[in-house]
RNA sequence: GUGGGCGUAGCUCAAUGGCAGAGCACCUGAUUGUGGUUCAGGCGGUUGAGGGUUCGAGCCCCUUCGUCCACCCCA
């Protein structure tokens, strides 16, 4: 025989048999009944979506780990994770329901990403989204219905970290540093952390050339040569845009200025405006950096923790409500019963998925290698609706688990594939007949069947019925199909027995009940 | 993207540079209507692909592809 190429399974994807598949189901069910008792609405949402709704706010890193392609001049990409889709269907679909709305989903993701342990190119989620609320209350039931699930499932020996991404932006967007090294910074805060100041440095001078210069002066840390038209540029850098615009527009008025008739006068102002703030990139380059090492220093226990954060909020006069509102949620959780031991407080901390605005958490366990593990994360995105064109800007949060993580992490009660409790052998050709019929019976009761329909010898079919781990095998030969009877074989103890076809199914009930 | 390991029968893996093997699975028989054991036999290979060194390459060298693992990132 010519042996043709083999047609392997694509990288990063996995086939998942019985035993394994059946786990799988066995997690996935509880999650789903968990978030169902907690008025979580199952839905099921395309895999395949529009390109542009992952390139919308997902943000850098997850595009360009899209399987995305052109199929008929259209641009579409597997889903890489299912909150976009959830809150895509929200705007198209659901703005009509009541608020707050409890969505649930389980299904496929896909990220082109090199595979390793516990990472495939194809996992399953399932997740839940709060749509429409925000504030504590809301932050508090994610948070304890991610952690409660976990305890579910029976995974106990957790950790519940948990960020905050408004205290950086805050500082960021008041800064009035571009936009993209505003995203760049915001993307970075972890790595500053665990891999220095320079590593930033360097990969910011690598991804955008032209703050080469503004990096070089940040490391330096004495871009501070003040001129005298300096002043006017530190007071501007002060103020928000708004105040900027309008002090600009004033003195140029004070002095008699007139902007020329053929331009719009506030286009120039905003481009004078521009120049100037990114003549000042550097020094405010090295303002985000020292607070952001500053910001990843504040990570463990909450009580060790949020002193600090309030001495950087005081220090650096931001939003009081932020770490307020922090505090509360913490409380709230207390509420729920979850332990404060595991809560684990981390303003470094940032997230792959870009459209989170405020809260931010992970969960993790040991795997059996005693490496820890992230089961699930999630957060805050109140302006995603919106971002996906939703009519009034809508509160959400949510998080997803990782099912094939969770298994990882549990331990394998060698539960194996359902067994066919019966297995019908019938002799003959002749035989065949009678043994669809008792197959048939059997089955209406909810028993399962294995029909054998290979030519084998008798010998061979209870060697395979054996292997099979049958309870029981029917046989039906010769002479039961003269007395119209089959002969019932318990595999357990050997014995057998001729049955009338008519008491048959009786019977076999009967003794599968004995076998449990 | 960077670094390492491994590609040999359907599966899991052996084989100092010298005849390509074992276990499992499948099939046949011992036992023609009675099982997980045993015994005998059978099927099964372009050693991932291409090139090189050598009298001789599964083994050494180069290239390439595949795959696993680590870094990174994440579920």
């Amino acid at each position: 025989m010519p042996s043709a190429q083999k047609i392997t399974a694509l990288r990063g994807m996995r086939d998942v048999f019985s035993a394994e598949y059946a786990r799988y189901q066995a997690i996935q069910a509880r999650l789903e009944r968990h978030l169902r008792l907690h008025s979580y609405i199952a839905i099921d949402l395309p895999i395949l979506e529009n390109t542009e709704l992952y390139l919308r706010k997902s943000g850098e890193d997850i595009a360009d780990r899209l399987y995305e392609f052109d199929f008929k001049s259209r641009r579409v990409a597997l889903r890489p994770e299912v909150t976009a889709s959830i809150l895509r269907a929200y705007v198209e679909r659901l703005q009509d329901e009541p608020l707050p709305l409890r969505i649930q989903y389980s299904g496929p993701v896909f990220r082109y990403e090199k595979p390793q342990q516990h990472r495939y190119r194809q996992f399953t989620l399932t997740g839940a989204e709060l749509l429409g609320a925000d504030g504590p209350r809301a932050d508090a039931e994610v948070l304890h219905l991610a952690c409660s699930g976990l305890e579910q499932l029976g995974v106990t020996d957790y950790s519940l970290t948990i960020g905050h991404t408004a205290l950086l932006e805050e500082f960021l967007n008041r800064l009035g540093l571009r936009k993209q090294l505003v995203n760049f910074l915001l993307r970075n805060m972890e790595n500053l952390r665990k891999r220095g100041l320079k590593a930033v440095l360097e990969s910011l001078e690598t991804i955008y050339p032209e703050f080469q210069g503004a990096a070089l002066a940040a490391e330096s840390a004495n871009a501070n040569d003040a001129e005298q038209s300096q002043r006017l540029i530190n007071v501007l850098r002060e103020m928000t845009d708004s105040e900027a615009h309008q002090a600009v527009t004033d003195f140029l008025h004070s002095l008699n200025i007139r902007i020329a008739a053929n331009r719009d006068e506030g286009e120039v102002i905003e481009r004078l405006l521009r120049k100037i703030r990114e003549d000042q990139q550097a020094p405010k380059l090295q303002l985000a950096l020292d607070f952001m090492q500053r910001l990843g220093d504040l990570a463990g226990a909450p009580a060790d923790v949020l002193p600090g954060a309030r001495a950087l909020a005081e220090e650096f006069d931001l939003d009081r409500d932020i770490l307020m509102s922090l505090e509360r949620t913490l409380n709230c959780l207390a509420e729920y019963g979850e332990s404060p031991g595991r809560t684990q407080l981390d303003f470094g901390m940032n997230r792959g998925l870009h459209y989170y605005t405020g809260l931010i958490f992970e969960l993790h366990a040991a795997a059996p290698d005693g490496e820890p593990i992230q089961l699930a994360g999630g957060g805050r995105y109140d302006n995603l609706v919106s971002t996906l064109g939703g009519s009034e800007p809508t509160p959400a949060a949510g998080f997803a688990y990782g099912i094939e993580r969770l298994d990882s992490v549990l331990p394998s009660d060698n539960d194996r594939s359902p067994e066919p409790a019966v297995f019908v052998i019938p002799v003959a050709e002749e035989d065949y007949a009678a043994g669809i019929g008792i197959a048939a019976d059997l089955r209406a009761q909810g028993i399962a069947v294995e029909m054998s329909i290979v030519d084998r010898t008798l010998r061979r079919s209870l060697r395979h019925a054996d292997r099979r781990g049958a309870a029981l095998v029917v046989i039906i030969g010769e002479d039961e199909r003269r007395q119209r009877a089959a002969i019932l074989r318990d595999m357990r103890s050997h014995q057998e027995r001729q049955v009338g076809l008519a008491d048959l199914t009786r019977i076999v009930v009967e003794r599968l009940s004995e076998h449990e």
